[in-house]
Parts: structure tokens; C-alpha cells; sequence
DNA sequence: GATGAATGAGTATTCATTCAT
DNA sequence: GATGAATGAATACTCATTCAT
């Protein structure tokens, strides 16, 4: 009768609980997208009934925003302590705190670093894509990689024409592509939050950012991080 | 009593009401997302029945598709013919064709003037997102900002430092972080892509393409188009 | 006010509610065929609602498989059981087992027996039939009753011509051109399964085993059961 | 503009059209059975459109019981003109018509070619089976196939107790288990139709039947057409 | 703390049938 | 004689959610 060790635990407290449910349920949602993903599915795969679930999480969207704050706290808290760290690391130059470019950079990393580990902590805070049918997700691909293709072509071009050109590969004017484009999507944000300006305006903005910025690192400025 | 020619017409041949259906669509799959889209909302905005819809498109994914594909081609069109007249009107410089950054700059002009004038088909393009309540729509958002709002604090540390800052507004600021993060986010894409690649290698290069190119700007150099 | 033991009882065990759901599925299906049932309907005279069909039988063909099984296991437990008892009480006569014929007419006698008690199972073991409106299942069985009528003439005409007309009723004559019917309809998958046989040496097959039985009856030869 | 022999012809005479539409119904009811098929369907094998089967057939069902009648004359045609030709061929007996065996013999002959030869036909006047999906199908046919081995083991069980075993064959055991079956099944309606007779008094009347008369031919009795 | 039993409300899809030309 | 355009009505199936134990 006695329940061994390996036994699916039974009468687990409350806060464990939770957290075995937000596990799974960030593993359903980055693979299933939101509406797609089933409470069912959830539930049978945490190993509990979905009764429970609505006990400690209220509802389908309670347990989507769980996992939401959740993941979103830890990415937070990756980027924040990394610059916070920086910062500290260089106090030393007299200022006080580090140079801002150290901190962001700081930053950048924890983010990419935290992205390339838990690949679904990302997608479910920024990509509830999937919810997409295989097809319907393959013509998106297809056309977003059009896109990236025309743009990856004119920063080839670009690049070619500089002295520098030798250096760099192809996956270097795709890695710009892929930083243009998705610089110019998140702009798109930034214009719908800004009305007055124009689209003349936000290209011009973006061209001088980022074409200036590689034709610089082009001619040979090149930024690095201080040793830490 | 009389029918005004404006009244919604019956008997319409199939191509036109192919196209009011995808109008309508659009905006609904814009709206809602795709599975929270219904079929059923759509042919009553559209003033027809059901049926029609199936008969003509086939299917809900059908639909969807018939709305991607026509949004895809119109916004590739807008950038490969902006980019296009952006050459014929350069070739005069001597090469035959417009210097690459001219056509890219063209090219995302036109790209801006697209998500401005059809937020609609942008949406449907990009971002099927709104399939999300709106409660989780604002803990997303929410999330975002916070991103955002760290990241924005850090690019204006760094312009403060620039003797330039006194010019640049919280909105340059938060004009960089737009493109910052979505760059990001979309070198994600890029990582997952080109397994090698370490997370600090992509941080160094971000951190070179934008940074420097946001000091050089800071610095009085800049880009601007020749005149067309 | 208070409920009756008899009330529809809430919370019934799985296995006992699958088989309210199939007790009533046969009777609808029997009474509608396949297509024309709605799963609606069986649901609502089994006093439950659709999704626990679904949660306990998949699916509408998952429903009607459990009804087809259920019904041929007891039809086959039927003719088989009795054709064991057949054998048993049998056994005596040193052979170890009963005659052949014994056991077939015991069986026979099942079958009999099981389709005049349960001809909804019997309908939906073998006859899906009633698919069909009323208007064409009239015409249907006018069509089938006038080739009744013809073969029936037939073995009339050949049983006045035998000395044992007299005792002979018109129902003997209907007996026999049922079973001569559906003898040669159930034949025709015979002749399917058995591509070298020619038409003609199945009507005199048939005409063989039939007809001389026939004959031989009504000159008296009368098979009897032993005694049980 | 002229119109080619080859193109299909406009305006052909309505009861070609109608002969043609009852051609291709009677393929599509049989594959598909009455539900299942679509009137869709047929319209466009038939080369015509919708409104047109409507116009001159009024209804699906019209155009099934179209079907039905057609394909039954046929058939009865066949039957009776085969058994009519055999009373003619036979008159010189001196009974001025031929015996009811022979006729009855010529009519099972028709009946057997016409099936042969024309199974869609015989499919839409006697089967409307095929309404069901595969699986159930196969279900169907695995249920009617384990009755049809239990019969049949007891045929050749008493096969086996006869000296003429030797000659007879597994078929010739498959064909009587056929028969019986099949006999058994259409005696089903015929119990129906006379409510007083019990499952015993079929069972009883069947096995004299049949059994007497395999008993007989096993034991040299064969009857033969007499030659034509 | 935990669950098997149960459902209301909805959604995509199909099809026979008719109208306007 | 012939058809493209259009629909009302129905149906299988799903899912988040709640009771009763």
C-alpha cells in the first residue's frame, strides 16, 4: 500500500505544483502556440488532472500569464544583473558605474545567451506564432525569407564596394539583413506610437544608423568590449 | 425604394468577389488573429454566405493564404519598384546604377510607407499576435516595455556622454532601442539559423553595427539621399 | 419532487455510460442508417451530452464500430453456443461430436431466434439500409417484391406439378423464393470472390442444391432434429 | 465560332440528356452509395450543369428513383424474357409451356449474367452499402466473413461424412455457406412479413431445404438443363 | 489535495437546392 | 436549352470550464 519514493508524488505542496504545471505548460504554448495549445494536453503531461489547474491557476489565460511574468522576470533579471554587473566591474574608471556601452553590451549577451538556452522562455514572450498551421507557416517563412533575400542582395552589393570587402561573407550581409529587418519591423512600433512622423523620417533615421554604423566598422573602427 | 449603385450588389462575378472576400478578411484576420478569426464574421462583413467562401477559397486556411499571398506580392512590389526607379533615376552617376544604400534607403522608404497606409496587411503579414486576449495582449506589451524602457535608458546614458546630446530628444532614444531590440529579436532568428555562432559573437557585432554608427551620427556625420 | 432510483442518474461509471450510448446508438442507427443519424440525436435520447460520446467513443464511425461489434459478438456468441450445445448433447451418439447438421440447425435456430428478439442489431449488423427516404426505400422494395413475385410464381407453377401440392400454401412457395432470392443475391459476392465461375454454372449450382431439395421434400423426405 | 462535332454539343435533346445523367448516376450512386453521393458530383461527369439535373429530374431523389427504375426494368427484362424464351424453347413438351424448373433455371441464368456484367446496377438496386467508410466496411465484411467460415465449417463437415467428398472442394463448401447465409438473411423478411412463424419452424423449413437437397446431390442426383 | 464525470457554446465544413441571366 | 452565382440548414467535432465525490 505504502507509496514508493518513485511513485508519482501524490499531495505535493502548492507552490511545487504550480511550478511543474508552468514547466510544461511553457514547453505546450512555445510549441503550440496560445490557442492551439489545449489545457488537456497541458494537465496530462504535468501528470495532473486538469481540475488542479484551474485550482492554482484560475484559467487557460491565468496559466499563460503565469508563464508569462515568469519567463519575462528571468529574462529581465538576466539582462539587469548582467549590466548591473558590468557596472560594477567598471566602477574603477572613476565614474561611478561603467560606461553605458559596456552595460548594454553586458546586456545584449545575457539576452542572446538566454534566448540561445531557453529557446522556449523566448518564444512564448515574443512569438505565439505557431498557432499557424503547418502550411500557413511555411508560406509566412517563404515570404518573410523573400524579403530578407532582396535586402540581404542590396547590403551584398553595399559591401562590395567597400575595400573591406574581402573580409566579409555572405553571412555577414545576411546578419545585417536580418538586423535591418527586424530593426525596421520593431520601427514599426515605434511609428504607430509616434504619429507625426513620417515614413520619409524613420527610413531616413534607420539608414543613417545602421548603413553609417557598418560603413564605419567597414573602414576598420571596431568597437570591443573592455577585458572584464 | 430604387437601388442606388452603391447598394451591395448581388450576382457579382467570382474574381471581384474574390477580392471583397480577402479585403474583408484581411482586416478581420488583422483584428483577431487566425483562429480567432471566424469564418462566419467574415461573410457577414463580406455580405455574402458562407458557402461562397468555401466555394471560392476552399478552406478557412485557404482564405488566410489567398490574404498572405496578395498582401506579400503588393508589399514586395512597393519595395523592389521603389527600389527599382531608386537605380534608373541613379544611373546617371555612371555605374549603370543607383549606389546600393540609394536603392535600400528607396526600398525601406517605400517599406514605411506600406506599414503606414495598410497597418491591416502588415498585421496579417507579420504578426497573427492579436490571437491573444487583450489581457494577455497588455501582460505582453507590458513585458515589452519594460525591454524597451532598460534598453532606452542605456542608449540615453550613452548620448548624454555625446556632445551632440543637447539636440536629441527621449524619442531618438527610443527610436534606437526600437532598432535595437528588433534587431535583436530578429538575429535570433539569424542564431538559430547559423548554429555556430556564439551568443558573444553576435552581441559584438550588434554592439559594432549600432553603436558605432549611432556615434558616428551623434558626431555630425550623415547620410542623406541624393536628390531624386 | 424527489428523484425516483429511476431518474437518469448524473455520474454514471464510464463502462456503464458506453453502454447506455451504444444501446441507444443501435436503435438509431437501425432506425436512420449511417449518415442520416446524428450524433446529436443519440446523444440526447441517451440523456447525455455530445462531447462525452466523443470523450468515451472518438468519433460517430467510433460509435458505430462499438455497435457493430457488440452486436456480431453476440450474434456469433449465439450461433455459436448453441451449436456447441448441439455437440455436446450430441456426443453420445460415439462420434464425439454431433452430426454436422445438428449443429448447423441449431445454429440456424440461433440466428432465427436472435433476429426476431433484437432486429435493431440485425439492421445495423447487415442492412444500413434505411439511408434511404421513404419514398425510395417504397420503390426499392417494390422493385425487390416484383422480382419476388416472378420467382415465386415459378415455384409455385413447379410445386402444383408435384403430388404433394395440396398440403403446399402459398406461403411455402414465398418461403422458397426468399430463399432462393437470397441465396442468389448473397451468391453474386460469391461469383466476385470467384473471378473464373461463369454464370451459368452457378445458376446450376443453385438450381441443384435448391430445386432437388425441394423435390425430395415434397416427395416426402423430411429431415428432423434428433430429440434434444 | 462553329461549333466542332467533337465539342460537347449544346443543346442536346432532353431525353438524351436525361439517358446520359441516369448513366453517370447510376456510377456515382453505386461507388458512393445515396448519401454520400454528391449531386455535384454527377453533374460534372455527367458534363452538364447543377440547374440542369433539376430542371429534368427535380431532385436527388428524383434521379436515384430515375436510376433505380431504369436499371429494375432491366433487370426484370432480362429475368423475364430469359424465362419466357425457356417456355417457348420448351412447348413442343406437349404442355404447351416449358417446366417451371427450366424457366426458373433460364431466369436465375439472366439474373446471374446481368449482375455479372452490369454490377453498378445491381449495386444501386440492391446495395446501397457502400454509404459507409472503409473502416466500417472493413468491420462489416470481417463480421460477415467470420459468420460465413463458421457456416461453412459445418458444410464441409458434412461433406466430408458423404462418399463423394473426394470430388468436392473447399469452393463447393464456400458456395453452399453462401447460399445458406444469404437464404438465411432474406428469410429475415420474410419472418417479418409473416409474424406467426416461429425462429424454429424457419430454421427447420431452411434446413430441409437445403440440406436435404446437398444430401441428394452428394449422392449422384444431379439435375441438367435440358438442351436448349 | 485531487479527480472522473459532465457540458455549453462554438466552429469549420458540406450539400441540396434556387435565382437571375 | 443552359449556367454561374448564391444560400439555408444541417452536422461532426472541440475546448475551456465546472460539479460531485
Amino acid at each position: 500500500m505504502g507509496d514508493t519514493p518513485q511513485a508519482r508524488r501524490r499531495r505535493v505542496p502548492r507552490k511545487e505544483r504550480e511550478q511543474q504545471m508552468i514547466d510544461v505548460a511553457v514547453q505546450v504554448f512555445a510549441k503550440r502556440g496560445y490557442h492551439a495549445a489545449s489545457v488537456d494536453e497541458i494537465a496530462e503531461l504535468a501528470g495532473i488532472s486538469k481540475p488542479m489547474v484551474y485550482l492554482y491557476l484560475d484559467s487557460k489565460e491565468g496559466l499563460f500569464l503565469a508563464c508569462l511574468r515568469r519567463e519575462a522576470d528571468r529574462l529581465v533579471a538576466a539582462f539587469q544583473g548582467a549590466a548591473r554587473e558590468a557596472a560594477v566591474r567598471g566602477a574603477d574608471d572613476g565614474s561611478g558605474r561603467g560606461a553605458p556601452e559596456v552595460r548594454l553590451h553586458a546586456g545584449l549577451l545575457a539576452f542572446f545567451a538566454f534566448v540561445a538556452e531557453r529557446r522556449d522562455s523566448w518564444v512564448v514572450l515574443h512569438r505565439q506564432a505557431s498557432e499557424l498551421s503547418e502550411t500557413i507557416a511555411a508560406a509566412v517563412a517563404e515570404a518573410r525569407r523573400a524579403v530578407m533575400a532582396q535586402v540581404a542582395e542590396l547590403v551584398r552589393a553595399g559591401i562590395e564596394e567597400s575595400a573591406a570587402a574581402a573580409q566579409l561573407t555572405e553571412r555577414d550581409a545576411d546578419f545585417v539583413a536580418h538586423a535591418l529587418v527586424g530593426a525596421a519591423d520593431s520601427l514599426t512600433d515605434w511609428m504607430a506610437r509616434n504619429p507625426g512622423q513620417s515614413p520619409e523620417g524613420v527610413a531616413l533615421r534607420l539608414m543613417n544608423m545602421v548603413w553609417v554604423g557598418m560603413g564605419r566598422v567597414l573602414e576598420g573602427e571596431v568597437w570591443v568590449p573592455a577585458r572584464g
